[in-house]
DNA sequence: TTTACTGCAAAGGGTTTGCAACATG
DNA sequence: CATGTTGCAAACCCTTTGCAGTAAA
């Protein structure tokens, strides 16, 4: 599972055309925004970092990345989304920790035996019913240090 | 864990109660209505099941009840809420399969192990990190048999 | 008889879409 | 130069809220 060295535009380029869509400058500037912060983030935030791209296009991009299998809706607690880039572009996988007071979410790696563990059940499931299994969530929810000190 | 029989309407009624709030009758047939899917249902679904609530009604009881502690909003594909009767009403402890394509939620068990392993994985964290741990999501997620069906 | 609950209709707020101008392959 | 992409503003849709009337403890 060590993650090789991908350039990370270039598969996303590979992987827009493959859908008949373009790497364009604002695409670009979502993914490093995306990349560069430690943990998913909502629309709003994207648009701070991506200084001048209009609501409606950041949305339609993240959607046609999404499409494109290079980035990743997140759900959190409340009902904004959260995006992130997809695991076999950061060669990362990893869970949340999510705060249901302020919706907050943070990565977490999960021990490999856990992992298979929900591998196994994954498959066995799988069988059981008629349903094909792509990925799993395990989120840990509960209230963060920020919102438990507002309590007092 | 065997689930004991406890009442699930007097125990709404006292949760209920403890927050300042009535058992209306409305109240008991959204419960009813809830006791008896097998799985999470939509505001839509829980409105043909209780005829003649009005939306702002059913939007509102949902919401005291959750506050009450008696009834659990589940996140699916889509963002269109979901909720099941809270665990603890119904000694039910179980995890869900979400069909990314039509967002459709269905309830499956986990294993003890697995659970274990959630549980002692989920105390470490809180260990690690500031933060308190109220529960845990494990959700599997793909295609279900219908969506895969409509492919063909 | 006080306080909660209800229905109706209107407002909120995140997200989507129509359209004309612009940019990319 | 054909097709995708963008910004603007309006539309969408699930959800929330204000209000006046009703019902529960």
């Amino acid at each position: 599972m060590t993650a090789l060295p991908i350039d990370i535009h270039s598969t996303t380029k590979d992987r827009l055309s493959r859908v008949g869509q373009r790497y364009t400058e604002s695409r670009r500037e979502i993914i490093d925004a995306l990349g560069s912060s430690p943990h998913p983030i909502t629309v709003n935030d994207l648009m701070e970092s991506v200084k001048g791209l209009a609501q409606s296009s950041t949305y339609r991009n993240l959607a046609v990345l999404e499409e494109a299998g290079v980035v990743r809706r997140v759900v959190s607690a409340d009902d904004m989304a959260r995006y992130e880039l997809a695991e076999d572009l950061t060669g990362h996988h990893h869970h949340h920790l999510i705060c249901q007071r302020c919706s907050a979410v943070l990565d977490i790696d999960v021990p490999q035996a856990l992992e298979r563990y929900v591998h196994e059940f994954s498959d066995e499931i799988a069988k059981q019913v008629n349903f094909r299994i792509d990925h799993h969530r395990l989120d840990l929810v509960g209230i963060c240090a920020q919102c438990s000190a507002q309590d007092r």
